[in-house]
DNA sequence: CGACGCTTTGAGGAGATTCAAGACACGTGG
DNA sequence: CCACGTGTCTTGAATCTCCTCAAAGCGTCG
């Protein structure tokens, strides 16, 4: 697998350190060695970049290496709908399956690396991999679940929310072995507010009330959690 | 196909005037065939009746002949969330798919007779019926578009989200060929502002309010739209 | 180190909720 | 067929949460 080009070891799903959690989970070791072969690798976009735009065609599902990227939608006047955010080591795409067009764009937040596993290549690991539409079935069903839980949160209060909200990243951050109580928010509070469903000044005066309880420690975007656990009885009150 | 059992002439997915619109929809009419000797037909639930409970295991999909239904998840207190309401000739039990049990329960909002593909049966049809699995996929990575206008929705005032209530609703049952300008509600006031997340006197009071703009006319359940290009622009406004 | 964008903080206001009470519809039994 | 009771729907008043607007403070990056 050495390669002259390559000023680097060459980053393989074999030797990527996202392989238990990115597309081949749940694939076989031969099942893996096919897909490896696949993938576009080592793409780059600058923060504020695009990886795709609503309206383009669906390319394929990308996997993130590194970096962090914004899923947006618009509504009727053009304003941005932050549907949703995509951490290091997670899919994104999704949105460009059911109608082959996408229905978001993506946007980086920071520098990222992705892994791209394009439309055709799709259609021949269904057909040769038997465990690969399994995979990609249960993901998209899982989606259903997903809205269940949005939709839940969206009754909720703001502070339940952003309580929630931090809990979700801190976990998701742990799932892919960052650390879960002390992070960086790639987003800026107008971004989190959006998502959300509240005023980024609503965002602000809630962090700064969870600071005055000692439940987080906070400056600008760096994030620590002081008392995780009293941050989760704040959401699940 | 004749049955001395049946009292009526048998109704298949041959004969179904939903046939159409549901699970055979994009399938050629071999593919057909095969499906209809898969599906258990005829099955009936009363008003307040389950047919299924969050929690029990997936058991296949369901086609909806007539009724409507609606789907339920809970909070942590134990209150009802109403997802998303089911109406003749639409699918469900999408929210077992995923981990292979329900996250949701579905409840009969009035007598239903519904369609039953069980899990065993899909399993097979996507083997044997190429075109089942794109069927299936599509129709789960659709939810991810159904997520994006459910949240852009939430952004949304009381009046919008109520506009935008009667008007999917006359969309979904006009694709299915019932009345888009005249039908019966079959869920209270309490379970519609559930399901759009506000109060129920606040569903009352616009409905009121539209039918004092003229927009509708609305006494109890029984709906009828007056001026749709209205209660459009209310919506898009 | 200066400028721009992001974040914080305050004051006032709008929209929706909650609570409460009365009107209405529907099904049941007499 | 009507009276009755229960659950649903309507309507009002007070309250509250969160938003909007505005201005100042802070960080970051050229």
């Amino acid at each position: 697998m050495s390669n002259a080009l390559a000023t680097k070891t060459a980053i393989t799903c074999d030797n990527c350190n996202l392989d238990k959690l990115c597309i081949p989970k749940g694939l076989n070791r031969s099942e893996v060695g096919e897909l490896k072969l696949l993938v576009s690798r080592n793409n780059i976009r600058q923060k504020g970049e695009a990886i795709y735009h609503a309206g383009s065609s669906f390319r394929g599902i990308i996997a993130l290496r590194s970096g962090s990227v914004k899923l947006l939608s618009f509504d009727r006047h053009g304003n941005e709908i932050v549907v949703d955010f995509i951490l290091p080591g997670e899919l994104l795409g999704f949105d460009g399956m059911s109608l082959q067009v996408h229905n978001c764009t993506a946007i980086a937040l920071e520098t990222v690396n992705f892994c791209h596993l394009p439309t055709h290549q799709i259609e021949a690991l269904t057909l040769n991999t038997p465990g690969f539409y399994q995979i990609l079935l249960q993901r998209s069903c899982n989606q259903f679940d997903v809205q269940v839980q949005k939709m839940m949160l969206s009754r909720r209060s703001a502070e339940e929310r952003v309580a929630s909200f931090i809990l979700h990243i801190s976990d998701r951050l742990k799932i892919r072995g960052y650390s879960e109580l002390e992070f960086r928010l790639t987003m800026s509070r107008e971004e989190i507010g959006n998502h959300l469903g509240i005023a980024h000044e609503t965002v602000s005066r809630i962090v700064h009330h969870f600071q005055s309880l000692e439940i987080i420690e906070i400056k600008a975007r760096q994030l620590k959690i002081i008392n995780k656990k009293k941050l989760f009885s704040f959401y699940k009150e």
